[in-house]
DNA sequence: CTCTCTGCAAAGCATTTGCACATTG
DNA sequence: CAATGTGCAAATGCTTTGCAGAGAG
């Protein structure tokens, strides 16, 4: 978890920049909600070997960085998304289909909440359950 | 999942009050959020026999009436609780414990934002995570 | 007496991990 | 070259399920 340090304590491990990882974000690039094994289909692509637990790893490692973030429901796959700008989330009771949406007054409204039981360093995830437009007019 | 139908279209079937979940009930009664395993560990107690099959088709069933929820955070054990009123959650990132609490306008925010989207029949649930006063005195 | 519930054990799914080899910097 | 990353396969943890017998109404 925590990079290694030599004897003089120096922080030694870096991360390697490989065409896994590369494959990896690239597949997030476009902003999309994915589970781990979309993510893996989607890079066998390009790269027809990848295990689906070199994904895992990797997706952790990208987690651990800040570069991805991981939203799971109800015990259901994670799935994960590429962190751009704070954001909420919409997800479709039906469909199951999940959007990003903004929501202005939550964060102050959990920071409040979080104050007075003398929470430290917050933050906080609002997530908007419903049946979306599309599965609505459908029936 | 649904209760099945007579021939004339009548629900039918009937839950039935057994010791088992009476003894579920009774183990969340007190506002905790538990986790299946120590449900069962509990209710065991009283039941020995009791197996760990039972207590999630117990809570499923409990669920689906409404007389309970469940709580799952980044793929971890979900973790029970009896249904009172309209909550959310704080959460410690450090001990994991889990908190009720009630955060004014929300509800509001959630329910703007989900109008706007086409969205219809919904819930929100907030999960604020950061470490608590008790983790935060000790380090 | 019928239909539901239970215990048991096995299966299922998502995720993690150990190990020997490949690769990066 | 040294340290990190990878593929593979097995292991793990939580949850679900099939079945035959027990129990509720």
């Amino acid at each position: 978890m925590e990079p290694k340090t030599t004897d003089a304590g120096l922080p030694q491990a870096r991360y390697r920049l490989t065409k896994q990882r590369v494959a990896v974000l690239r597949a997030l690039g476009d902003g999309t909600h994915l589970c781990a094994d979309t993510i893996h289909q989607l890079v066998r692509h390009e790269l027809p070997d990848v295990s689906l637990g070199t994904i895992y790893r990797t997706l952790d490692i990208l987690r651990q960085i800040g570069l991805v973030q991981a939203f799971s429901h109800d015990g259901g796959a994670a799935r994960y998304e590429a962190t751009f700008e704070k954001h909420h989330h919409l997800l479709c009771s039906q469909c199951n289909a999940l959007t990003n949406v903004r929501a202005e007054g939550v964060a102050q409204i959990a920071a409040a909440v979080a104050e007075r039981a003398g929470f430290k360093d917050v933050d906080c995830a609002l997530t908007i359950v419903g049946r979306c437009a599309h599965c609505t007019a459908r029936g």
